[in-house]
DNA sequence: AGGTGAGCATTTTTT
DNA sequence: ATGCTCACCT
């Protein structure tokens, strides 16, 4: 019988969880539970009989599909637990085009491009096309390219700008290369869905009850996706979402799609989740005030039957290093005052260039810190390269990633060897990997070249023919290709240090170590290698939470926030141009900022502290700032401004000087 | 091939 | 201030 209680759930959660079938659109605010409510439903429905493989749950990222797997797993049998479908919509186009992507003209093998690779191909294209005087910035193709992709706008066809030619290019070039880009895993599938019948039938037959996670974020593919995969009728899909939480219209995502969601959906069941079970009243009233002011929203309103709590406080500093020194002095005295440990504190800013004085001012006071976002370990450049040599053993049409790994290390095949077996290659509408070990192309080449390809090719195509068969053991392969290519010791020797050296051999390991998992743990069923490739480049997170030293302070941008809460939240530099950034009144989109302090804001459990500064270093000089026109929406109840010259001279509090006391204590008692 | 310096732009980043 | 790109040099 089901673990969980329905009785903990408030009214209209329960009606969103005994809502059966038909559309149904959650606006669930800040900290209301929706993913106590969503995991709940699917709780229910399953303890109603429904058949759990029937069941999907997309969300945008890797973490959430975890939480809300770990939180089923709470409710009910593992079995069903495991049954039920948590993915995110990139992980589940892949599912669904590596299944039939040859419908589209790809092979099922085809390699996935990351931002990385796709930066490559497009400014290796650029260089290739545009004229002596033309310029183009790779990075404004790539956003054109991908906004286009994620609107569904045709490839221009006879469109004479660079951006189009651009364009076009890279469409032909990922095609030759049985590649995709991520916009692709979302645009191939709906394609697929769209065109195939078929395809789409059986995916509806498996998704009986469809549910989506953050609606607001959604983009138009998505959407469509949503569309295509909903079964029934009237369809049968539940979406969550709160559009007061759209912060990443930028990056393609439409609120549009959950404000009117009756234009896609029509006749929906809707509910709005406003009992807020995370802060104080002071907070969720400077909330609500704010965001009263946007226009073109649902309306929410969070309540809390908790009381009022301490007020927020909004202070203006002197400057950008004040700001720094007087938040770590905060947190240091509020901790010892109230017993918080470092964890429990965040300081949330606009850009990520505003953690640097806040990371010298906790170390100056050695307060540990953790600070989020910054490369990821699958951008090193020892994981780039292990990535590509397991993609060209599945996909050795992949011109792009064999270039990377062709003399890396030095294997004496150098640029023009490498050009003139391109030239070769589109000359015979061949792959560079064909090229390479076509007679006709060896001819031509020195005998020395000629010998280094050879080998090359050969070591490739054994490890290849290797890891095709099945039930092999793909860890100690591409360990041993690595080894014996001599990678590993080329990796280790052009290492400057030591230290650096064991750091990246440790990263090699620590990937071989997980494709050995990774086999063990799916069988010896379809190819492991392929299924752990699709992991790793659908999941870039992994080690980030699960370390040790990772704990204390949290120092984090508004965005990366969203979905986290903290008891107490700092929220720093809110100035007119930098939290409405500057950028964003060109644009139109100051709503969009308005939101982003909400959600901001919205973090902070017990406390929240609103600094903004009167002058601060921007471009290497100092600039005068004046306070942002969101601290004006704010004012009300339980928002306090402060004075800082005020609160600096300020004696210290009792409560203070005893627990100023106690730590000195502790401190001798320690040595 | 890999290193160095001038020139330049400078928001956010789930996959 | 700082980091990144690109051109040019060793």
């Amino acid at each position: 019988m089901a673990r969980f209680r329905l009785s903990d759930l408030n009214p209209e959660q329960l009606e969103a969880v005994y809502h059966e079938t038909g559309p149904m659109l959650i606006l669930a605010g800040a900290g209301t539970g929706k993913t106590r409510t969503i995991t709940a439903r699917i709780a229910w429905l399953i303890s109603q009989g429904e058949d759990p493989a029937k069941m999907l749950a997309v969300t945008f990222t890797n973490k959430a599909a975890r939480e809300m797997k770990e939180r089923i797993a709470g409710m009910v049998d593992p079995a069903e637990a495991r049954a039920v479908t948590a993915s995110t919509f990139h992980a589940l186009c892949l599912r669904i085009l590596r299944a039939d992507a040859t419908r589209l003209g790809y092979k099922a093998n085809f390699s996935i491009f990351d931002e990385g690779d796709q930066m490559g191909l497009i400014k290796k294209i650029i260089t290739r096309v545009s004229a002596k005087d033309e310029k183009l910035d790779p990075n404004l193709a790539k956003n054109m390219i991908s906004k286009a992709k994620n609107n569904r706008w045709p490839v221009p066809e006879d469109e004479e700008s660079l951006v189009g030619t651009v364009y076009r290019r890279y469409e032909e070039e990922l095609r030759a290369l049985n590649a995709m880009d991520f916009d692709d895993l979302l645009g191939k599938a709906v394609l697929l869905l769209d065109d195939h019948p078929e395809v789409r039938e059986k995916w509806r037959e498996r998704v009986k009850f469809l549910m989506v996670d953050e609606f607001q974020d959604t983009n138009a593919l998505q959407l469509d996706l949503v569309g295509l995969l909903a079964s029934g009728s009237p369809p049968n899909v539940c979406v969550v979402g709160d559009d007061d939480q759209s912060i990443y219209g930028w990056r393609g995502a439409e609120v549009s799609n959950i404000l009117e969601f009756e234009k896609h959906f029509p006749d929906p069941r809707i509910i709005r989740l406003e009992q807020n079970y995370r802060s104080t009243n002071a907070i969720l009233g400077a909330a609500n005030r704010l965001i009263k002011n946007n226009p073109r929203r649902r309306g929410k309103n969070l309540w809390s039957p908790k009381e009022g709590g301490e007020p927020v406080r909004v202070i203006a500093v002197p400057d950008d290093r004040k700001e720094a020194e007087f938040v770590v002095q905060e947190i240091a005295a509020h901790r010892d005052s109230d017993r918080a440990p470092w964890e429990h504190f965040a300081v949330i800013y606009r850009m990520n260039a505003q953690s640097r004085l806040l990371e010298s001012n906790l170390r100056q006071h050695k307060i540990p810190y953790r600070l989020v976002g910054g490369k990821s370990f699958f951008e090193r450049r020892e994981i780039k390269d292990i990535t590509a040599y397991m993609t060209v053993l599945l996909n050795p049409e992949d011109d792009q990633t064999l270039l990377r790994i062709v003399n890396t290390p030095p294997r004496g095949i150098g640029a023009t060897t490498v050009e003139l077996a391109l030239a070769f290659s589109i000359e015979r509408d061949l792959s560079l990997f064909e090229a390479l070990r076509h007679p006709d192309y060896l001819g031509t080449c020195t005998r020395r070249a000629a010998g280094a390809i050879a080998s090359f090719v050969d070591e490739i195509g054994a490890a290849r023919i290797r890891v095709g068969t099945p039930g092999v053991d793909a860890e100690a392969i591409v360990s041993e290709l690595l080894t014996e290519c001599g990678y590993i010791e080329d990796l280790k020797r052009s290492c400057k240090t030591p230290e650096e050296a064991l750091n990246r051999e440790g990263n090699v390991k620590e990937m071989l170590r997980a494709l050995g998992e990774h086999s063990r743990r799916s069988g010896n069923s379809s190819n492991p290698l392929q299924s752990f490739l699709d992991e790793i480049s659908l999941d870039r997170e992994r080690e980030e939470d699960k370390d040790d030293d990772n704990r204390g302070v949290t120092l984090i941008t508004m965005h990366a926030a969203k979905g986290l809460e903290f008891p107490h939240v700092y929220l720093v530099g809110v100035e007119d141009g930098l939290l409405p950034h500057e950028r964003s009144k060109t644009e139109g989109t100051v709503d969009e900022e308005r939101r982003l302090f909400y959600v901001g804001i919205t973090r902070a459990m017990k406390s929240l502290v609103i600094t903004w500064c009167r002058n601060r270093m921007k471009f290497g000089s100092a600039m005068h700032c004046r306070p942002s026109p969101f601290l004006d929406e704010l004012q009300g109840e339980n928002v306090e401004m402060e004075n800082y010259e005020e609160i600096m001279s300020r004696p210290m509090e009792e409560e203070d000087v005893v627990a100023q006391f106690a730590k000195l204590r502790a401190q001798l008692a320690g040595s």
